[in-house]
Order: C-alpha cells, then structure tokens, then sequence
RNA sequence: CGCGGAGUAGAGAAAUGGUAUCUCGGGAGGCUCAUAACCUCCAGAAGUUGGUUCGAUUCCAACCUCCGCAACCA
C-alpha cells in the first residue's frame, strides 16, 4: 500500500533573487520528494513565495511599481530558477493567492475561536534614522547606537497577539516525539529556547502604515502581520478550511509531513509554526529538517567581500546536474558548509566527469563493440536507502563506493584482454557490469534526473552516449 | 562564569574504549576498455594539560581557539 508524503520547502521572501541557500534547501527537498515517488509513495511537494509585508512594498514603490505587479515578476523569475533546477514540486503557493488569504483568515479565526489571540496595547520605539523599530536590547544608553543624536519616537497602538507563551508545555512535549527536528542538535536548541520561556507576539499591524497584507478578519483597520500569513501557506496549498479539503485530507492528516528550512528559520518553523497548529487544532508537522548555511572561502557571504556565490553562474558552466551532485555530496548535511569555484570544480572533474561519466562509457564501449547486451531491463529492486534519514552525504557516498568498485574491476578482472582469449568470460564481465551500471543509474535518478535519463538511453540502446555525460571543462571559466 | 555547539592528515568529512576510514590534493609505479581517464603502492592527522582504564582520538575535568543563539526588525 502506498504512503502518502507532503514534503515543502520554506517559502523564500519575494524580496530579491534566488541565491546559493535557497537553491541548497530547494534541490534537497526535491531530491527527498523524487526518492519517495520513486519507492512508490504518493507524494505532494509544495514550494512558493512570501509576498507580502513592508519590505515588499516599499521595493515595488521604489521600483514604481504596485506590489502586485512586482511580485508576479518576482515570482515568475523565481518559476524560472526551479525550472533550471529542475524541481518536481507540485504546489507552487503564492500568498498573495486568493486561496491562500482565504486560509490564512480561516486560521486566523480559528485561532480566535479557541481562544489564541488577543488584542493588546503594543508600545516600540521606532529609529527614523534607520527608519526600525527598536527593541530595548539594541540600544545603548536609552538612544540608537547608529543614531544617538536623534530621538526615538513611540509608537504605541493597539494590535493583536498570539498567546505563544501558553504552547510552552505541549511544544516541549511535541519535542518529544521522534525526529520532530533533525539533527538532534537544533532539536535541542529549540528544546532550550522554549525551555527559557515563551513571549506572546503581535501578529497584526495597523492597515493605514502598512496595508500589504491579508486584511485580518472582521477588523478592518489591521493586516495580519507576514510571519503568521506566511506560514499559513504549509497548508494553504492543501485547502485546508476550504470547502474543499481532500487535499488537506490526504496530504497532510494521513500523511508523513516534512519541512525543510535553514537554521535561521528553526524557531519560526519548530516553535512558532507548531505553536499555530496547536492552537488551530491541526497535526503538527511530523519533521522539520534544518540545515546550515553556506560561506564561502569560510566567511559569511556578503556584497562587500564579493564572495557571493550565484547559482545561476554553476548552472550555467557545469550544468543542472552538477550543481545538484555538488549540493548532495560536498555541502553538509547539516553543518555550515563552504562553496568554493575550486572546491565545486574539483568535485565535479573528479567524480562526473573521471567517475560516473568515464565509467559509463568505458562499460558501455566494451558492451556494444564486444556485442554484449542484457536481455531487457533489470529488475532493480529499490529500498529505503540514506535518504530516507536525509543523509544526502552517505547516500552519494554509498553510490560512489559503488562505482570505485566497478572501476576497480574492470581493471582487475580486465575484459578487455580476456576478449581476446576467453570472449564468453569478458561478456560475462560486461554484463555484470551492465547490471550494475543500471543499479547505479537507478540510484542517481533522485538526485540527477537529467544524467539519470541520459544514462537509461544509453543502456537501452547499449552504446556509449554521443556526446560525453559530463565535457571536460577548464576552470575559471 | 548567559545558553548551546565544534576542534581528526594540505582541504573537506566519517567511525571508534584496543591496527583511525573515506573523498580530493601530493609522490612513485602499472594498465590501455574509457572523457590525458582507470588501478596499485607511498607520505601525511586526533587543540593543550590532567584524570578514569591493562589500554582513550573515543569517557570525565580544566584550559585554549572558533562558531551559533540571546525573541515582534518577514
């Protein structure tokens, strides 16, 4: 019987352009999503834009644009990234959607109902120099550091707030069950965030300063603030609360959920998400996965380095494949991780092009010149592999011990001489190796659908790919 | 003494109370099916100081170093 599988990334802010991290949490979701269709699960994979909140607003003024207007750009640009990167997702969530604002006002009213939020005066202190709000813990002396000659000014308006604070108790109990978080170590960082105790928060902010948002239900003057309309998307994409939730149903109630998201995003997602379910009344998220960020040369990435790495510029040169490959293998998969042109070239040249790609042709040169084929397609019985414990690392590392094995014996068993001598033993060799060349192809199929398919054609068709799986190429280009 | 991580060959990772493994890189040989690819061998590592133990990289303590987090700024 097949599972049922809701898989989401977080939903990138539609303040800017794809970089080097979301393409890390995109491309592992995906890859996650393709291996459990591949094992025969029924999968739903949601990925999507948060486009509303003041950022946003004030972008698309600056551009003379109206916000609408410059979040389908931004969206339409960020299609095309997943396009080149190949995602598999079946949900692409858009909160300025009219389904998404219509869940998000349901869970809102849900969350009224029971009792989870309130309306309560809100004071701050707001740096027109740095034109933020402040909180006490960033200023120095009563002043802002950055401004100290001009005075804050108070804002002090009523809003509403989530009651946070009484989700201590089931969230630490949540944090219980198994793999709720992975690794163990975010786990225990948010164990010990809500541990130290929980703060309400505002969840709403006044229309006439800042009126790009999901207008809050039967107040006319407030708009939700963007956090708690972004994370309603998770299951806004399902339907949930509409008057039609089979979705919901399917995907969700009777299915494994898992969240993907960065490290910055483990509290929004482990604490405050989960704390919105509960007191909406619906399941929690089964696992949250967290990743680590990326530096490069061992630095955060900033504009004022110059260290900033562009996808955009990897998929170019070296292809969908070897940008996925890269992120698989030689990021971490939870730790901090560095990309570097070099690392990246290096661990492309050695292991696609000198491993899996020569490999496939020394194979399938011996295989079609020699006249040997296998009858038909294997049978290649697929089971849980390390995937299923998002160990991106092992699993390619597992598939690539595989394929030191094969070249190992070629050369130690070397069919290309005993053609000569012995041809019924080279043709047994061959087709061996043919059957573990498709072991192989089937394996990397989640994590490199294109190789993967050029793979299959050349084992259907038992000759060597025309041109090479992966070209040689010079770095520095 | 706020809380929490982490320190393993030139680089990145892994495992482990008892010959420390893998990938890349370096050196030497071999092979010719293959994309100057492939295979073999060699050099090269546990932050420091103590403790527990027959034995510690692994457990404990202290110190040193690095890094996260410390809440409405989406």
């Amino acid at each position: 019987m097949s599972k049922n599988f809701y898989i989401t990334t977080t939903l990138p802010y539609a303040n800017g352009t794809p970089h080097v991290g979301h393409t890390m949490e995109f491309i592992r979701a995906d890859i996650i999503a393709r291996y459990k269709r591949q094992l025969g699960d029924k999968v739903l994979f949601n990925t999507g834009m948060d486009e509303h909140g003041q950022k946003i607003a004030e972008k698309a003024e600056e551009l003379g644009k109206s916000p609408q207007e410059y979040v389908d750009q931004i969206a339409n640009e960020w299609k095309d990234f997943c396009k080149r990167i190949n995602m598999s997702y079946d949900s692409f969530s858009r909160t300025t959607s009219s389904q998404h604002k219509k869940v998000a006002a349901k869970l809102w009213e849900k969350c009224l109902e029971n009792g989870y939020i309130y309306k309560k005066d809100y004071q701050s202190k707001y740096c027109v120099g740095c034109e933020l709000e402040k909180q006490d813990s960033d200023l120095q002396d009563g002043v802002c550091p950055d401004h100290p000659n001009r005075a804050l000014e108070l804002i002090d308006e009523e809003n509403y707030f989530f009651a946070f604070s009484r989700f201590q108790k089931e969230l630490l109990a949540l944090y219980e069950k198994e793999n709720h978080v992975v690794p163990e170590f975010r786990l225990n960082e948010i164990k010990g965030f809500v541990d130290a105790g929980l703060h309400d928060f505002s969840i709403s902010r006044l229309k006439e300063k800042m009126p790009w948002g999901v207008p809050v239900p039967g107040d006319d003057e407030h708009v939700m603030y963007v956090w708690f309309d972004a994370l309603a998307n998770y299951i806004s994409c399902l339907g949930w609360g509409t008057h039609d939730d089979t979705l919901f149903k399917s995907y969700w109630d009777d299915a494994t959920t898992v969240q993907f998201c960065g490290k910055d995003n483990l509290r929004q997602q482990s604490a405050i998400w989960q704390g919105m379910l509960l007191a909406a009344g619906i399941k929690t998220t089964d696992t949250i996965f967290v990743e680590g960020h990326i530096t490069s040369g061992g630095v955060k990435m900033s504009k004022s380095i110059g260290n900033v790495v562009d996808p955009s510029l990897y998929l170019d040169t070296y292809g969908t494949d070897a940008v996925r490959y890269y992120i698989a293998r030689h990021l971490h998969n939870v730790q901090d991780a560095d990309w570097t042109k070099e690392s990246f070239h290096e661990a492309y040249m050695a292991n696609l092009v000198n491993g899996i790609g020569n490999l496939t042709n020394r194979i399938l040169q011996m295989a079609s010149s020699y006249g040997v084929s296998l009858e038909g397609e294997p049978h290649i019985h697929l089971e849980q592999n390390l995937l299923e414990s998002y160990d991106f690392n092992g699993e390619m590392n597992a598939i690539f011990k595989i394929i030191g094995e094969m070249d190992q014996f070629i050369t130690d068993e070397a069919p290309f001489k005993k053609v000569k001598t012995d041809p019924d033993a080279a043709a047994e060799d061959v087709r061996y190796l043919l059957e573990k060349l498709w072991e192989v192809t089937m394996r990397i199929a989640p994590i490199m659908p294109e190789t993967y398919g050029k793979m299959r054609v050349a084992l259907e068709e038992n000759k060597k790919p025309e041109t090479p799986l992966f070209p040689r190429i010079e770095l520095g280009a």
